[in-house]
DNA sequence: TTGAAAGCGTTACCAG
DNA sequence: CTGGTAACGCTTTCAA
């Protein structure tokens, strides 16, 4: 049986109110008092219950995640951040993997303040919530609850733009795969790119991967260092496939940025072990993560808030890219 | 405002104690008084308030499960599992990416009726928990808590006792890797089979990899590949590895298993998109989760059990493996 | 400054 | 079979 309130006024010899009010530290205790009271609690181990807190005060200072595919990694990282900065605002964290649906009925009765969804393939509008919905990933489809996404079209188009710039015409991507909207977004993003920017298009320009792993990256890079015209330039849909797409350059003998610029789509901000710190272009992560707290902060104060958010990448440039030589 | 019981009595025209007992599916009720309860219960959207229920009988049917290294993917397999298999027992799963002391503290915060602990570093014996707990991988800490492990040491050592036993003298382990206790026992299973089967060392045999990607096992295997003399079988530390090994095999133009058979350690019963199916040793994940669900539902209904339960590896052969050619 | 008491949504027990 | 009511642990008035 756990220790509650009854225990420590017990103990401590005041009334169980006085409690309550000593552990949420109101001013209407008296200091020694106040002080006995959480000596007491501490030495019991007294953990609130969080049902009976919540049951009275409607609020449970808990946010419910909804994560029905744990295994995508670059969420992790996020997910991971979002937790530990919710931490400092005492908030707690939940997640449920299981399916929308079915976690946000969870959610409901656990009267979370707010629920975040991770997904991007079941609509969540079939489903009432009396708690607060934010989304996170999925701006193409129709939702009436908030939506952060970022824009992944822009962040290919304005890293080809870059490289442009500095004078680069032969750029490939590296990353088209089948069936992925949000991948096809930063396919499209570069292809409006080169056409919009009148650069050539080539034979094998965007190669295609399996997977999004380093050894997809490298393996495709390999194929495409392969080709009689090799591009001055890669931009590679992942951070992973461009560890790969280093591997393949540094076996060819290339050398990085003087045979061949890359720049890595990424919202990480990458702690690299690399010779070459990879220039990147996307959102950052840090930037997500405020974006999706403070819109969950909102709507739990019910405050109103725009139903969708875009938030813009970033271009980091760094040695791995320069001008190609002429 | 979120239904209660009260809005579905008053709109049904019975006593709240009467859709409680309803809605629990409880003989008491006549049928058509359930029927038309549960018909309003539905229309209005009724979801049960899980505080107030605990705060009464005790029980959550919540098993709260404590994952602080959400990056490690062969959990999420498993945690997938689980919860499946939970969801079906009709408990609900609440993960927490806290870390383990402060994750406890929450969980038993929300009184769950028991947390699952994935967790190789952190003891967890300095926080003494309401709620009873079960550990998973962890077998070589000291903890009073039940714990389920997989046995690796004997899972490597039986591969080998295999190819052995069907004629292999020169077998090389790919896998190895600082500082990580759970890897070290697969070496040490590895060396202990070498030594006690009379089987030939030599240099190189086990390689040492940075990470445990697919692009790891194909760096490794392309090394191991390039020395004079050629092991005749490998042992893989993971799936990923082998797949870069299998890579790697083929780019040299070697067949398997002709010029060389494969094994690799794994817990996922692999659904394979290769051409060679892969022999593989170890717990099968369905073992693994039916375990710990096993002990988990034990430990909620006071039973006693056996503190430390090591799971035996199960040796899978298929055509990635045959006799070596004389 | 402290204590008493009501009430949150539910279950469980006891009357009717 | 159905309804009334106490109780779960806590917060929050309201009195003292």
């Amino acid at each position: 049986m756990s220790v509650t309130i009854k225990d420590i006024a017990k103990t401590a010899g005041v009334s169980y109110s006085t409690v309550s009010k000593a552990l949420r530290d109101s001013p209407l205790v008296k200091k020694p008092t106040k002080d006995r009271i959480i000596a007491v609690a501490n030495e019991l181990g007294y953990q609130p219950n969080v049902a009976a807190r919540s049951l009275v005060s409607k609020r449970s200072f808990t946010i419910g995640v909804v994560w029905p595919t744990i295994e995508q990694t670059v969420l992790s990282t996020l997910i991971t951040t979002i937790n530990k900065k919710l931490e400092q605002l005492s908030y707690t964290t939940l997640i449920s993997i299981n399916e929308v649906e079915s976690a946000l009925k969870i959610f409901n009765r656990y009267q979370v303040d707010a629920i975040l969804v991770f997904d991007s393939s079941q609509s969540i509008d079939s489903y009432t919530s009396d708690v607060p919905i934010v989304t996170y990933g999925l701006a193409n489809k129709e939702t009436v609850y908030p939506i952060i996404d970022v824009n992944r079209l822009k962040s290919t188009y304005i890293a080809v733009q870059h490289l442009h710039n500095i004078g680069h015409r032969y750029i490939s991507y590296i990353g088209e795969v089948e069936n992925e909207e949000l991948q096809r977004e930063k396919v499209e993003g570069f292809t409006q790119a080169i056409s919009n920017l009148g650069l050539p298009s080539f034979p094998d320009q965007i190669v295609k991967v399996q997977d999004f792993d380093q050894y997809d990256g490298y393996e495709a890079t390999k194929q495409l260092l392969a080709t009689t015209k090799l591009p001055t330039a890669i931009l590679t849909g992942s951070h992973d496939l461009a560890r790969g797409a280093l591997q393949a350059i540094y076996e060819k003998k290339l050398s990085i940025p003087n045979d061949i610029s890359i720049i890595s789509y990424d919202n990480i901000t990458a702690i690299d072990r690399f010779d070459t710190p990879l220039s990147t272009v996307g959102v950052p992560l840090d930037k997500i993560s405020d974006k999706i707290i403070e819109v969950l902060m909102n709507v739990i104060s019910g405050k109103e808030i725009e139903t969708t958010i875009f938030l813009e990448p970033e271009l980091r440039i760094t040695t791995s890219c320069s001008n190609p030589l002429k």
